[in-house]
DNA sequence: AAGAAAGTTGCCGAAAAGGCATCTTTGCCT
DNA sequence: AGGCAAAGATGCCTTTTCGGCAACTTTCTT
């Protein structure tokens, strides 16, 4: 069965709750926004809002466990003889692309919007639930990789939190770069220090 | 000059409403505990708890923090002309030996305890909270890696992350392994992974 | 010893949090 | 189509959290 009508509105309201989130969050600061606005923003109630997220930051995380989500997902559809570091590569950027595609399809984003997230980025509240969004999609993660390669013991969770990292670390530099650089590149930059056994440059 | 009786007591206080968080929250289970009761505990007002900590998940993370920054301090002293990842095993190790000596100075932790902790950790706003304190542990590894190695761009920030990760993965196979085993020998097999490149295990 | 600096505490209002009952919408079966 | 059941949305209400402010106490400096 396809996906119901149902299903599709409450995904349409979670995503729009979250953009709600970001957007105002971004332009007047995190803690000048009420958790009523993001509700009023996105047409539903606050008690609603409820429904969906904990709080302001698990609304703002939400975006990055939805590409989460489908790196993971995009990696289980990866060929199963494909060696795993580069399906690894290959998923990644398929998530990144999901965020394109959510955005305006641009592949560098408009400067205003980049000193706003940079801003929010750095409010603690804020890093503790993407922190803890991530975590969430590690613990799934850990479980593809241990599926695909039939491994057991820490070798699959230490290659997801090793991958969860290495976006961590891309996404660190895609913020600071100046000119901006893509985000497919500095992550496979860093996949390829990675899978090198990390030496130090000289 | 050596440290003020002021910060000295400051410090007292904050690890014990941390312990006090803990112990509670592992005792009787996360929302079973308000925060006026770690106060108590801890012997302060409800206020003086708010002055520390944000709240409680931040209360428990305190402890991961303090022994991030001891394991950033001890990296910090080690000498410049051993190598990288030597260094960071040295430094990692001191960190798990001051957890060890807070607690009773076991190398594996009693059971009640142990299943206590590993209910804590499902909690989800305790992980975001965990994560967010990691996450800012790394920020400071991250310049520590810089001035050790002297090297710009992603390499100091994807090193810190990625002993991060492994950190967090020791940690998983710690809480998971059974029988228990001790941290130090899962760090240091997460590491000789690592610094392969993470192949797949044969 | 005295003033400055830092820390603690109580008070208070705003906001968050979440249980519960009700009403509406969607899905499914006949 | 009709109708029932499940899921969702909303409002209401109570408890808890959150954080600013000002008064008071302890520690530090000279």
């Amino acid at each position: 069965m396809t996906e119901g009508l149902r299903e599709r509105k409450k995904r349409e309201t979670r995503i729009a709750l979250s953009w709600a989130a970001i957007r105002l969050v971004v332009e007047r600061g995190y803690s000048n926004v009420r958790i009523e606005e993001i509700a009023a923003e996105a047409g539903v109630s606050l008690r609603t809002f409820r429904n969906y997220f904990a709080g302001k930051a698990e609304a703002i995380a939400a975006r990055q466990v939805d590409r989460g989500l489908a790196v993971n997902a995009a990696l289980r559809a990866r060929p199963a003889d494909e060696p795993l570091w580069d399906a690894i590569r290959v998923a990644v950027n398929a998530g990144f692309e999901l965020g394109d595609s959510e955005n305006s399809g641009q592949l560098l984003p408009d400067e205003n919007w980049l000193a706003g997230v940079r801003l929010m980025v750095t409010e603690p509240a804020l890093q503790g639930a993407l922190a803890g969004a991530q975590a969430a999609v590690i613990d799934e993660l850990t479980a593809v990789v241990a599926e695909r390669t039939g491994t057991t013991g820490v070798y699959p969770r230490l290659v997801a939190e090793v991958v969860g990292a290495a976006q961590l670390a891309a996404t660190h530099e895609w913020l600071r770069a100046d000119p901006p650089r893509p985000m497919f590149e500095l992550f496979h930059e860093v996949l390829d220090r990675i899978t090198a056994g990390l030496p130090e440059p000289s």
